[in-house]
DNA sequence: AGGATTTCTTAATCTAGATTAATGTGCGGC
DNA sequence: GCCGCACATTAATCTAGATTAAGAAATCCT
């Protein structure tokens, strides 16, 4: 099972498992510690990275040094620059471990056509568009939701990370302060 | 020349030219009134529409009865809602046309591997990927900027587009009051 | 275990942008 | 060509969420 979800991609592979992806040489196991960064800003995404075991995240940096998590990869994800990683351009994001975390590194070989089958193919594809759909919600969200609503949304969408992952990293991927997530956490304890 | 952007999708199937859409049976143009509405929310999209001349948008419409524009699609776009298009559900998206615009509809076979060579899979991919670059940048700085530098980025992103999409609904596209951007324009008039 | 550091909560201001409202402008239809 | 209506501007409030601050709780490290 190899899933590449991420900044952007969402891609499952339904016929290739770790096994196959460290007997291809396309991958190898890593260890990386909790709070390690594994990949900087304007470095090229030469790989992507996928979850064994662990929790890693994705965010930018922008001009008043300020982190904006971008998306969350628990066991089972593959998060890597989608945009660096497919045109070899600057990485606009970092990705670091929350958690001490086990990885398999992929590289670029993954994504050639070349080494798929059709049905592999069309699968890719409809992860892709699936992923492109979840990333039309999430932006009609900042457009149209309220923070307390975006915050129910993500309660749905990742039940198991509330207890994972700490608030203040919650709030940034809602694109709220700290401070205005506890405020809200309140207010749905008071009800 | 094919090109599917998109409330989700950037497809570009470099071999296929509108001759080939219309001789496939693939494709039939069709004409549309400025105001005319040719999806509704709830509604599976069928088609994708490809903008020949004029300009289409899609848009959301939240419970409160307001309109959020989700992107335009001037001439060489096409526009669906990929999510409704790919796996039949409900679209979440009205799609209308801003000016008289003739388009060409597109049928589901058009996404299918089947009628695509490998050039064609591996160049939908990376236009896949592409998009989901835009929307990953649009989400960032949906997250991060201002007011101001979203207007700014989609000065630099859409630039004819200025001239001929009502201020009122660019303003939705931000994300923002009319008169918010109005007073951003001011207040870039008066520097 | 215990001191240090980071995270969380709560509360008082502050501000970008929303809302409301009133006036001004442009454009399409007859 | 001018009437009417949709769109744009400007200004006065209002409000969600930011900022600041300070104390409480959790977590980390040796």
């Amino acid at each position: 099972m190899f899933e590449l979800h991420g900044f952007a991609g969402l891609i499952h592979f339904p016929t290739l498992y770790i096994q196959d992806a460290i007997r291809l040489g396309q991958g190898r196991f890593r260890h990386i510690d909790k709070g390690e960064v594994i990949l900087y800003q304007g470095e090229i995404a030469s790989r992507a990275y996928w979850v064994v075991q662990g929790l890693l995240r994705s965010y930018s940096l922008d001009s008043a040094g300020k982190i904006h998590v971008f998306m969350f990869a628990p066991e089972g994800w593959i998060v890597s620059d989608v945009q660096s990683f497919t045109f070899l351009e600057p990485s606009n994001l970092f990705i670091d471990a929350m958690e001490p975390t086990l990885i398999i590194e992929l590289n670029q070989s993954y994504l050639s056509v070349q080494s798929l089958n059709e049905g592999d193919v069309t699968h890719a594809i409809n992860k892709l568009l699936r992923r492109i759909s979840i990333l039309q919600q999430r932006v009609i969200m900042l457009m149209s939701a309220s923070a307390a609503e975006r915050y129910e949304h993500f309660l749905e969408t990742y039940p198991d990370l509330v207890n994972r992952v700490p608030l203040k990293w919650i709030a940034s991927y809602l694109g709220i302060t700290p401070e205005a997530l506890s405020t809200i956490r309140g207010r749905i304890k008071d009800k």
